[in-house]
DNA sequence: GATTAACCGGAGCAGTGCTCCGATTGTCAA
DNA sequence: TTGACAATCGGAGCACTGCTCCGGTTAATC
């Protein structure tokens, strides 16, 4: 198929060698980031993929857009994942069960739960949209429980967000405690419910 | 009164010059440290107080014993306050209103919440005592108002700490939420009490 | 006033984030 | 096949950080 001169220019595909700088600058943050969390050094992200420094901001030029390209299938993954709950689960199940494995997901390296929840601040992160992304899909099945009445009205997808990141926050912070994050959690949650 | 020999060697005062110079260390810091948060530059501190980085680090090996020396009064007054209220208040006033001022107290500046929340896993950290003194004062509260089965039983002294925390951690980490404080603040402390 | 232990200051090291630009290389037309 | 060129690369370099170490200074004491 001839290319067409006077079309909005197709952006042409990467070179090959860029593209397989960035599946390795990938794989290298995904190791570095899972051991020592999300203030890994970027410079030790280079070295192991093999790569200059320059090679690495370039293709992400901020530590945000690096984090956004590994998280992006995990959350993708977890806003379906509300859907599914809302179509099979009744509302109170589906929204603690989603916000159950939202907390896992923003726990799942050190130092993010505070990234994201600073994403709230600065419009302009590549995780911006991610987040924003999970606030939607939990305000839906905030709104269907609430609909229910099994939660107060006066609780916001924000609010929700909140004390989701707060609760990953403190397993993140403190691994003493991870053995009372359920605890913790059905305590939060408990004070979401109507109080009769 | 002339010096005991072999008595247990009480520790001489302090020169002049090193106190003068702990003096302005402080005086610089907690000027920076509102300003900056708990991550500000102790070269920072040291240039503001006049007094080269090596007397900062002879006075405060590590920055939690700087924060620590910055932040003992306050804490002190928020411990005394705990057992004013409880001698004055009924017992759930009294613990809303003391964990109220905590989180008040532990957002003072930005950055705390995590520094302190950290110290739960560091017992080395000079703000360990003073954390522990926090989960004592609370711990006392907490267990008037359980007494008085206006508190689950299955909430622990750090189980408070840990969440008080991470509502102070909120809004410092967004301050967009700023707003939401009192109201995020209520619907954790519901979940404290016990579902009739 | 002399002695000495306590105290001081900052040079120096290893690490960080990020920029910038000369050298290299993949790609596509001739 | 062979240019030519734009896209891509890599790391030197800058300004900053935490922290150590040690020769010079000074306050307190005899």
């Amino acid at each position: 198929m001839p290319r067409e001169p006077h079309a909005p220019a197709e952006p042409r595909a990467p070179r090959a060698d860029a593209q397989r700088n960035r599946d390795h600058l990938l794989a290298a943050a995904a190791t570095l980031v899972t051991e020592q969390g999300t203030q890994a050094s970027l410079r030790d992200v280079a070295r192991r993929a093999g790569v200059g420094l320059g090679t690495l901001y370039r293709h992400f030029p901020t530590r945000e857009d690096l984090l956004e390209a590994l998280l992006g299938r995990r959350f993708e993954h977890l806003a379906a994942r509300a859907d599914t709950l809302a179509a099979t689960e009744p509302a109170e199940r589906a929204l603690t069960d989603w916000l159950h494995e939202f907390t896992l997901d923003a726990g799942a390296y050190h130092g993010l739960p505070a990234t994201l929840m600073a994403t709230l601040s600065d419009p302009e992160s590549a995780l911006h949209a991610l987040c924003l992304r999970m606030r939607q899909a939990g305000g839906r099945l905030l709104a269907a429980a609430q609909q229910e009445g099994v939660i107060r009205p006066d609780v916001t997808a924000l609010d929700l967000f909140a004390l989701a990141n707060a609760l990953s926050w403190i397993t993140d912070q403190a691994p003493t405690l991870a053995e009372r994050r359920d605890h913790l959690f059905r305590l939060v949650l408990d004070g979401l419910r109507p109080r009769p």
